[in-house]
DNA sequence: CGCTACATACCAACCAGTCGGTTTGTAGCG
DNA sequence: CGCTACAAACCGACTGGTTGGTATGTAGCG
């Protein structure tokens, strides 16, 4: 009977994901978390010095999955860098699905909690963000070339919008409890990039 | 000599509003709410049923003062219903000064990390931001009935959005510690509502 | 045998909430 | 006005349960 040996330090930042994203940092006690992943507080003392170091390497792991989320995801094999740019928000739309907390991103959580209590989480979140942020500039850069038009704050800036409208559609979707609401929001950042990005094309099917 | 007696509740709501907006609703103690108020727990307790309780007052609290503040704004006065959505977002960016704390959002900062374990809280958050978002809508339903544009998902639907760019837009900040990425992301805003509401002007200085 | 990967038992600090008591305001009455 | 009676506001020591963290033990592998 192969106990699972080894693998307890994943199951810890699989469950710190999971209930970090529902309650918040604070909230998800160290046993709760050792009880979600099926291992003892020795189990987590091993692996992590604290509980805030948990909190960062769980921003790392987050950032680790969800890089190959979006590195397997379709929208990548689409060669035109606007379509792609416009897919990829797409894709993101056919994320809000399930439970609201199963959808959320957890760095923007942790982020707005820890602000001024654990800088070195609200660092590895900012990290997270930030290099997510930099996956999609590189795709808008590249519509930019290709279409020439120019964008006040450049590709980096507006980057930074996609994912704080992201964020905003989460903080909304828990706050009401309706992920209808945020999906909304999705739709109104598509059309914003459409314009942008296509500025000679009139209004089209959606 | 006026000891100031009867307005220990309203000094514990500020410093509920000072504090969870700084560290969120967890970890902001009563204890230290008391003293940020110069009260004592016993105080507290006279005036809130429990923390819980103080959450949702807080809630509330926030909506009258930030209600106020919006009543009063220069905004208000502009005729044109076009002019005043764009000079609402403008307003909302003004505010983006000092520290990130200082202008970040407390329901939205709360909503998120009360999310499924006191929904009381999370109701009265959710109560406030639509309660500012319907005064929003409003405002853009004017200006799409003055102008005569459709907008997909309606005046509500892009009220919402304008308040999840904003929350979003304070996530960004608190991560990366920098009030300029909120900034960034309220002129995209401005320019995609100006866009949707001034279909047929041309790029402007901005 | 030594090292990693855990488990068990335990602790000191902390926190929300309680409780008996004090101070201040105020209504009613003569 | 002066006095009594009561209520609301507020104080601060205390408590029971919880939490992050530690000390110690042990099973399995190379």
């Amino acid at each position: 009977m192969p106990k699972g040996r080894g693998e307890a330090r994943e199951k810890l930042l699989q469950a710190a994901v999971d209930v970090i994203r529902a309650k918040g940092y604070i909230a998800a006690t160290v046993e709760e978390l050792c009880q979600r992943a099926g291992v003892t507080k020795g189990a987590f003392f091993h692996h992590f010095q604290s509980k805030e170091d948990l909190g960062v390497d769980a921003a790392a792991y987050w950032s680790e999955t969800t890089d190959a989320v979006f590195a397997a995801a379709p929208y990548q094999q689409i060669a035109d860098p606007v379509d792609r740019v416009l897919a990829y928000v797409e894709f993101r739309k056919s994320l809000l699905t399930g439970a609201i907390a199963g959808f959320t991103c957890l760095v923007g959580t942790m982020a707005q909690e820890v602000y001024d209590t654990h800088p070195p989480i609200r660092q590895a979140c900012a990290d997270s963000i930030l290099n997510h942020a930099g996956q999609v500039e590189r795709d808008i850069a590249a519509a930019m070339a290709a279409t020439g038009v120019e964008i006040e704050g450049g590709a980096r800036g507006l980057a930074l919008y996609t994912q704080a409208v992201l964020q905003g559609a989460f903080v909304l979707a828990k706050a009401t409890g309706d992920p209808a609401v945020a999906a909304g929001c999705v739709d109104h950042l598509h059309r914003y990039l459409q314009q942008l990005l296509r500025p000679d094309t009139t209004e089209q099917a959606n």
